[in-house]
DNA sequence: TTTACAAAGTGTCACACTTACACTTTGCGA
DNA sequence: TCGCAAAGTGTAAGTGTGACACTTTGTAAA
């Protein structure tokens, strides 16, 4: 908390031309989510819905104003964020409705502004809405819900997606979207929800306990109206191993 | 050309905060190489190596600054360009040569400049020096023979040939980088020189063949003291459909 | 207490791809 | 014609993938 506070106060002068947007997945066990803004002009307008963003501090580097800007919204820290890529087509801020918004809140509403996507991937359970200014109006809504964000946004989103699905062929996944103890089949319901599409249980489950990704705990679920799981954790080791070094062959 | 001068001539203001840098991949038949600018800021000083780069105009796509950028250095147009991504440190000019020279080319030597970069990658013998400012002093430099970037340059190039990387046991490369007609050992060369390691030639061949992804022409090689090789050429269909699916099934 | 339900959990076989490995062929030039 | 230098070629073992169906187990309702 303290680390972002400071770094914004060091130097409160705003760069009116660059600012960073989050695409901040969340995964509550059936669906994968995405954190956006309601953003209301007046009673009257219907609502626009953004990705999380904000301008950045001059004296402000882009990794440090997107750790803030999760950060202010979530109240999580030091979580797994990378970038996407910049956007800066010079019509991006030109829709009518989005040019009203600006005109209400930025002090140069006609300037160009580059934005800087980063995307992050949130344990949905550990959010803790803050009470910054666009914290208020944030809320999860299921990918497949979403079909229309302002500005660029909805570009800046299927990137970030494809950008997710690239990965998790690449790199585990799941660390930071799942509790701490879950079960194969939540794993395998996460993989599914980014991916798209339906994967083989017998096959799923070989693959993961193959590369140690995963360790049994001795605990199982309770109460439920079938033959209860076993929980799993992640092995750490493994994990950070498999970051490193991805856990393909790639043919080569 | 045209196309290029346009775009800048439409509105001439220069934006003096955001620039676009450009990785230029080439190989020569036997090693990657990489287009750097040699600027010097007067006779008693030593060169310093920068990426080619420039600001981009207010009223100009990122993308477009880009392709002018590659354009104006090496007369090459829609070649394959793609983002790299956002660097934009606070301290990224602050090294103190790097300084000295700003002050002497920048109308705002002190402001704050954050870099879009691309990479691409062109054929190095379809290169054809440019008049413009900067083309006089480009120069090819072995990837393995560049040790210091200017700015943050050196941790751009690092980020593009990472990327480049993980491109190619993804997608297939090399039509940009390779005359039309060529022998498959060159072929496996430039595989070896972008992941840095040797490949067992007859694997290489076996999946390159099995991919479609190369034709057998005709004509082979004359005059070489061994036995001639053939030549072959990129099937163009195969190819691009490779690039839209990718060509691993990464285990899911 | 028995039964129905719902999800967990489990094994195998065919196929494709990867890896490792060494000798023969060919054209040129000395 | 002999030597050289790079081209070109096949196989066998191992590993991962993809497709596929039945049994187990705890709860809850009858």
């Amino acid at each position: 908390m303290s680390l972002h506070n400071m770094s914004s106060k060091n130097n409160l002068e705003l760069n009116p031309r660059i600012s960073v947007d989050c695409v901040i997945f969340g995964f509550d066990l059936n669906q994968l989510k995405v954190l956006v803004i309601e953003r209301s002009i007046s009673d009257s307008d219907k609502q626009i819905l953004t990705l999380p963003g904000d301008l950045i501090y001059e004296a402000e580097n882009l990794d440090i104003a997107a750790d803030r800007v999760l950060f202010e919204l979530t109240g999580l820290q030091t979580i797994f964020l990378e970038q996407v890529g910049a956007f800066g087509d010079t019509d991006r801020l030109n829709k009518e409705a989005d040019k009203k918004w600006l005109r209400a809140v930025r002090e140069e509403p006609e300037a160009r502004v580059i934005t800087i996507a980063y995307f992050s991937l949130v344990n949905i359970h550990e959010y803790a809405p803050q009470a910054s200014s666009f914290a208020k109006s944030a809320a999860w809504i299921p990918l497949n819900e979403i079909d229309e964000l302002a500005f660029d946004h909805s570009d800046i989103l299927q990137t970030a997606l494809k950008k997710l699905k690239n990965k998790i062929r690449i790199q585990p996944v799941g660390f930071n979207l799942l509790p701490e103890k879950f079960t194969l089949s939540q794993l395998q319901k996460l993989y599914e929800a980014i991916l798209g599409r339906e994967l083989d249980k017998r096959n799923f489950r070989r693959k993961m306990l193959k590369l140690q990704l995963v360790e049994m705990l001795e605990e199982r679920q309770e109460k439920v109206p079938h033959k209860p799981s076993q929980y799993f954790k992640f092995n750490e080791t493994n994990y950070n191993k498999l970051i490193e070094n991805g856990f393909d062959n790639f043919g080569f």
